[in-house]
DNA sequence: TTGAAAGCGCTAACAA
DNA sequence: TTGTTAGCGCTTTCAA
């Protein structure tokens, strides 16, 4: 293998102890009352022989791995993949290194993960953006002092910190938005499984629309598409919707994936979006603003997300625990586009 | 802190040797013919008092991580956030974590990078969609026996193993597909640095096509685009490719970043694909597939390419140097959708 | 102002 | 068939 020079070789060559060298290393030189001089040779030394630190033996030594972990359901999945970024940027900037899981929204790899993660002292901290049904495996987790953030998913009583946006409300005004724009018979694709927090609130969002403009709740017009088959089962449901008994004129998606297969087959009927059928998507992919028409979405400040996810880690991490973050809730911003019809309309 | 049980609070709590915990925690209890019946009642307590191993102790101990780092240009790039799926699955599978980290195509932040990585030890292996000039860095890394696989993008004299497509074939197909179709005056979108192998060869490939169908290449046609000014640049130079005197008739885009900026002009300009300007880009991102009319694109194998990436990685870090994998290419496959016009075009 | 030495948790050679 | 022990490379206490 390769280059093995060790903190032992540095010391050896400068004639002084692995003390020194380490103190230079970790800018505990003040501190310690060493001369500016033996450290600017030690510096010269370490660069001369180009040594780095081992993590492995720092880690050991130190407890800590320098390393955070995100998991998340698809890192392919646009909308994870810049949350990624944005948390990746973040940690480069403290001196973390990212780990990256995808769960697929499966529950018990979740769990793995996680255990993966956190009980070999890989990372200090988790950021998840979880699939399970309930805070109990991550409650006990984070009681257990373990650095944790929930991110776009939230469980109402863990106390766990989290970063979640404004789900209700952006759906609201994206229902809004259709009715204001004259739709009588507006659908939902939402995703299961439900106890999600961001989806179930976003048919929250959905319902309180259609509650406070007078237009009755269908749940014929509301279709829970599984995450395992999704592409198979939009399609069944948009035809059913669009079709009748049904004869919704918009639908409301809940997120890329749904509208990303929505349009698929909204194109293969050779329908027209927005004239056969009115169209509003949470999440706002690059995708939407290219499509013809553009597609109407509830943008969600993602860079934010990941910045204050990280934030609220690295206190934890720091055990900076008497300024609790608490839950960080930002705000949606509806990105009108032409496929959600327009006020015009007959 | 949480959990701290190391394995000789398992080997205490048995009354036996960390050896024996130890044997069992690796397989090796056969080899050393231990009791099955031993080896149960160890396994037993792990799981009773909860323990899994210390990543950095192990790592200290064996030299070896367990880990990997993928480094490429964004991990927010739909084709790299693809890419990176797939090497995470093959690795998790191999029981490797993956270090995903972008270098935004800044020469120096990459070395910075695969300092990081491979100098402290944190991973046993690199994976790079590289933005170096040259071999000179990556190839002395490899010659100093570091495992390292390129990814779409190569060096000619480097001997590193390497897992491309045929970028030249590929970008040939697509052009000649325009030209099929009666396209005049082809223009050509690419991306600079202009030494970037991938599409160095794209460009050699629209070259290739033109000039074996007798049309002559027009230096004017072809425009280089800096990465860091994407949108601008695209946007001026698509108009002039449009406008008198260059009037391209068709473009071709050389990635996916390209192409939709380009769509996102065409748009503004209010002109229509393919009748006012036919498209066709590299790589077959999902939203191509979604715009009216679908954008005919070249097509990447990329779970094939990530799994041949991580195997070739494997290889290496097992020292099975004797089989050497060389350089794959895999062939890409050319989507045709209407952005391309068609045959019946007068 | 610098150094000696212990020990983080693990593996593996060697002993028994 | 199981145990003793050395030591991976580093940080840090204590001593000088």
């Amino acid at each position: 293998m390769r280059k093995k020079v060790s903190i032992k070789d540095v010391a050896d060559a400068l004639g002084v102890s692995k003390t020194l060298v380490s103190f230079v290393l970790n800018n505990k030189t003040e501190k310690h009352g060493i001369n500016a001089e033996t450290r600017q040779r030690v510096l010269d030394k370490i660069k001369e022989m180009n040594y780095s630190p081992n993590q492995a033996a720092r880690g050991l030594r130190t407890g800590k791995s320098n390393a955070v972990g995100l998991i998340i359901a698809d890192i392919a999945n646009p909308f994870y993949s810049r949350i990624a970024r944005s948390i990746e940027d973040q940690a480069r900037k403290k001196g973390y290194q990212l780990l990256i899981c995808s769960s697929d929204e499966i529950a018990e790899r979740e769990i793995e993960l996680i255990q993966l993660l956190s009980d070999t002292g890989q990372v200090e901290g988790i950021i998840i953006s979880t699939t399970q049904s309930d805070a109990k495996m991550l409650g006990a987790i984070y009681k257990d002092n373990f650095p944790i953030v929930l991110i776009d998913r939230y469980f109402e009583e863990s106390g766990i910190p989290t970063v979640i946006v404004n789900n209700e409300e952006g759906a609201y005004s994206a229902v809004e938005k259709l009715i204001t724009n004259g739709m009588k018979r507006i659908g939902m694709l939402t995703i299961s499984p439900s106890f999600i927090s961001s989806v179930r609130d976003r048919v929250k969002g959905y319902k309180k629309a259609l509650k406070e403009n007078n237009m009755k709740f269908d749940k014929k017009l509301l279709r829970e598409i599984p995450f395992d088959n999704l592409r198979d089962s939009v399609r069944k449901e948009v035809m059913e919707l669009l079709s009748p008994p049904n004869k919704a004129d918009a639908i409301f998606l809940a997120n890329n994936n749904l509208a990303v297969a929505a349009i698929e087959v909204i194109n293969e009927m050779g329908l027209r979006i927005p004239n056969d059928v009115a169209l509003v998507s949470f999440d706002d992919i690059e995708l939407f603003q290219l499509t013809q028409p553009g597609i109407t979405a509830v943008s969600q400040p993602i860079e934010q997300m990941g910045k204050e996810a990280f934030y609220m880690l690295e206190r934890q991490i720091n055990g900076e625990e008497e300024n609790k973050p608490g839950r960080v809730v930002l705000e949606t911003e509806l990105k009108v586009r032409r496929s959600c019809g327009s006020v015009m309309k007959p």
